[in-house]
DNA sequence: GTCTATAATGAGATAGAC
DNA sequence: GTCTATCTCATTATAGAC
């Protein structure tokens, strides 16, 4: 085996136990089955993490990082809000849930797993922070397009809309009722798209009553 | 030890894994930490069951079987629809989320473990068929109370007040934003409300211009 | 029926050669 | 740096006395 760095190879490790996770869940992830997934012997894993739980830490913390919403992103708003709502949820639903129900079920379970584990309780909070930010600037730039504003902080619409995801993913991951699934983001789209107010046109001042930090 | 049934016996053992898995998770749940938890051997185990499996799947079948919706039958539905929404879903918040955290928690990681064993995958299904039932028998007393009806069928709305309490509380397990899950559960109660129209009265014929299939 | 004792397996971690 | 071989411990499960 070919030597490599120490972060290429903790990286390697923890691309492998992502892909065992994937297939057998956070108690199918022993240090064997990620080794024999990573094509390395248990020594060189020993070598890069000190012990299995380090490894799981930096794996939570690394999913927290580089996971972003990009089903959402993918989508370009366009003028009417309702509708943007209901192709985005739908997109997420469609490209992140059903096409690959297996991610969003290791979500679930390594969200859980840090709740558990003493020391990175507070990765499970980060690992929201992050989605709602990412939602927050996918609502904002859907509300410019709109022309319309949030009647709510958008850290607020942002939550209500991750509320919904992850309710809608559950349900989802239990029965498998795709046909509900839709019924479910009409109505979010529905929902959400009443907390759009028009907003003042680019010939006032904006700025009057709230101003905002450059 | 006193001798009793193989049935007390089970039920016992399956009781005192609960406890183990609130404590500790479904991972921390050894036949060792159960017989403890349940001051008795390990054979005693072993002669109730033949397996950790076998008690795994009949721990999961009484959860299902046992679990109701009890906060939210603890609320008497009065006559504004909007307020009673609120109202039941503060109740569940506070009473099954907020009181006692570590009971959901073990919901979710039991429904994840069911989706993860095979043999046993219906049971998921089978726990969200029986919190929608319940909350559908809700929903029809609260709309009888109000004197109004639901604009789609009482099932769907179902799954949509499900699909809220569980974001709602995987988001609060994840960041304990009591403030910001009662601003959700505005939303929810607001959006929900708007789903009731007003009941025709008795007097009237009431499938005149709407024809209902029986 | 329940116990003590132990077999059998698989886990994480380490020693030491190369 | 990486390997093979091994250690130590915890796990599930079973055997056999009472």
């Amino acid at each position: 085996m070919a030597r490599m760095s120490s972060v290429d190879r903790r990286h390697e490790i923890v691309q492998a136990a992502l892909r065992v996770i994937a297939a057998d869940g956070v108690s199918g992830a022993t240090t064997r089955a990620i080794v024999a997934e990573a094509g390395m012997s248990l020594a060189s894993f020993h070598y890069a993490f000190t012990s299995r739980d380090e490894m799981m830490r930096e794996l939570v913390a690394y999913v927290v990082e580089s996971e972003t919403v990009a089903a959402f992103s993918a989508l370009r708003f366009g003028t009417d809000i309702r509708t943007s709502i209901r192709d985005s949820l739908t997109a997420y639903f469609e490209l992140a849930v059903v096409a690959d129900p297996g991610h969003e079920q290791v979500m679930f379970e390594l969200m859980q797993y840090a709740l558990r584990t003493p020391g990175i309780e507070h990765l499970a909070r980060e690992q929201y922070d992050r989605y709602r930010a990412a939602v927050s600037g996918l609502l904002e730039t859907g509300a410019e397009n709109a022309g319309i504003r949030w009647s709510l902080p958008v850290e607020d619409v942002a939550r209500l809309v991750v509320t919904i995801s992850d309710g809608l993913t559950l349900g989802w991951l239990a029965d498998r009722d795709t046909a509900a699934a839709m019924r479910v983001i009409e109505f979010a789209a529905d929902s959400l798209s009443r907390l759009a107010e028009p907003a003042p046109t680019n010939s006032t001042v904006r700025t009057t009553t709230k101003e905002r930090s450059a």
